[in-house]
RNA sequence: GCCGAGGUGGCAGAAUGGUUAAUGCGACAGACUGCAGAUCUGUUUCCUGGGGGUUCGAUUCCCUCCCUCGGCUCCA
């Protein structure tokens, strides 16, 4: 097991990780409530989470990544009543296409997507053992966890309870003790979703699903718990206070991670500040790899500013430099196979790229800084750029070898993966190569009007070439059309 | 108001108690090319919010002020 450290956000400060009982490691990280279409800021906690769990197997450490999703809340009750849906049913739809961005953006590390209402004899349990130990208290057919009898409530945001008071926004919630109590149990008003409970006909609160979730998957103390920055207060204070007060086991978690906030216009990128752009709509449009770049091109606790018609052009230009020799070499190596024989590579190239992996780890393993071993990558690109023309004269396993930090990059950050584009492309391939060989014999009788008008009509087709001596090679310059 | 995260070149964005502060994007020039693109090389000059302090030396540590963003029970 690789040794790394991690900013924990309890303790705010940069911490070896060490794992309750290596090596497995539990891994909690707090999925949406899917009431509506999924935003880039979303996409980018998620991202984050998964190069983490990614690493983290890579380094010898068993991972179990769990996400809740949660399929029951006022909004989804609001939006449910609003198109006439019942909301569990929206919940589904929304996260199944959740799942999907994720699929495509390549998020495949989370083992296990639990929903709310199939941890009521869980939550139900959490809350009446709050009650019968003095945190908790009915109220109106309601349950609310009473926060002056956890006193280091506040700890993880450092906000104060006093303080925190006169910002506090009142609501009227008949029999609420204090402001600052909040509700685990939620009574039911007629029409709604309920469950039975000792307390009358309701449902779970937002914050108790968590922990019921984490107590029965990962146990009343895990490793790792994650999320967007806007989640510290009052969500994960809340987890922690309930779950360390019902089990009186603690701490609940051992780090904490906290994802920085994607920022549009100046504004976190949120529904209710109305500033969002979709994330499928935003793969689709640049494709997954270069959303997934831009979000890993920043450290993950910093502010992302994203901004319209620039962020992600950007991205892009920076993806393909790495990308575009990671391809060649893929290709080259699917063509001539590792086996095939040829030149092998300088003594310092092949120590290079052997190395490099094992000093991009290095990096990444310092609280996860995606952002430095992208820079790493990039230096390796230029060298993998001038042994491109001479690919065909290495051996496979040369090619292998040059190979091997952009598999790191595919491992690791999930980055160099085939996408739709490329399954188009191999479709199209033939196709073009029939106009190819006709401007090739154009520009070998110098008719270079022909070819010129040739390449415009490609370039009009979505299809930029590229003369590289003899060989001309074609690239997609936008997705195709779907 | 309270709590937290940030303020780095034209832009994005890393790092560090110490010779020229990564990397990418963009721009400019050269090489290559029939041209273009890609690639390579070079250039992009005084880039670390302001002011104090500690230090031989700070952008890095401490104090303070200013600014931005987030949270203060809807939030990834």
């Amino acid at each position: 097991m690789r040794r790394f450290t991690v900013y924990d956000s309890l303790s705010r400060e940069i911490r070896l990780f060490v794992p309750i009982t290596p090596p497995k490691v539990g891994m909690f990280v707090c999925g949406l409530t899917p009431y509506d279409e999924a935003h880039l800021g979303h996409g980018r906690t998620a991202v984050v989470f998964d190069v983490v769990a990614r690493a983290l197997a890579r380094w010898g450490y068993r991972v179990f990544y769990v996400q809740n999703v949660t399929n029951i809340d006022d909004r989804l009750i609001a939006r449910g009543g609003e198109r006439g849906i019942d909301p569990l049913k929206l919940a589904e739809r929304h996260f199944l296409a959740w799942h999907l961005a994720m699929e495509t953006l390549g998020v495949r590390s989370v083992n296990y997507y639990p929903f709310a209402t199939d941890y009521l004899p869980e939550i139900l349990a959490q809350v009446e053992a709050l009650v019968s130990k003095g945190f908790a208290y009915p109220a109106e057919g309601s349950v609310y966890f009473d926060v002056a009898r956890f006193p280091s409530y506040g700890a993880l945001s450092g906000q104060r309870l006093d303080a925190a008071r006169t910002g506090t926004r009142i609501e009227a919630e008949p029999g609420k003790r204090a402001p600052e109590d909040f509700v685990l149990w939620k009574a039911a008003r007629p029409g709604e979703p309920s469950w039975e409970s000792p307390w009358g006909p309701g449902r779970p609160g937002w914050h108790i699903e968590d922990t019921a979730i984490t107590g029965r998957l990962l146990g009343a103390r895990y490793d790792l718990h994650g999320g967007g920055l806007d989640l510290k207060f009052p969500h994960h204070e809340a987890e922690i206070a309930q779950a360390e007060a019902a089990t009186g086991e603690r701490p609940l978690v051992n780090y904490w991670m906290h994802a920085g906030m994607l920022q549009f216009k100046g504004e976190k990128m949120s529904k209710s500040v109305g500033n969002v752009v979709s994330l499928q709509g935003t793969i689709g449009r640049y494709g997954p790899m270069v959303v997934r770049f831009f979000y890993l091109n920043a450290h993950y606790r910093s502010p992302l500013d994203f901004v319209e018609g620039k962020s992600l052009e950007e991205a892009r230009e920076a993806y393909d430099r790495l990308a575009q020799p990671a391809g060649r070499l893929a290709e080259a190596l699917a063509r001539s196979g590792p086996e095939r024989a040829g030149r092998e590579l300088p003594a310092e190239v092949a120590t290079a790229a052997t190395g490099l992996p094992n000093s991009l780890d290095e990096t990444l393993a310092e609280d996860f800084n995606s952002r430095a071993a992208i820079a790493g990558l990039f230096g390796w690109a230029r060298t993998v750029q001038e042994w491109l023309p001479h690919l065909d004269a290495l051996s496979g396993s040369a090619i292998s070898t040059l190979e091997a930090p952009f598999r790191w990059g595919r491992d690791v950050l999930g980055l160099f993966e085939a996408t739709d584009a490329s399954a188009g492309r191999e479709r199209l391939d033939p196709l073009v190569r029939v106009v190819l060989s006709a401007r090739t014999r154009a520009r070998e009788r110098k008719e270079f009007a022909e070819a010129d008008r040739l390449r415009a009509d490609l370039l009009t087709a979505g299809i930029r070439l590229e003369d590289r001596g003899a060989e001309t090679e074609w690239h997609a310059v936008r997705e195709p059309e779907s």
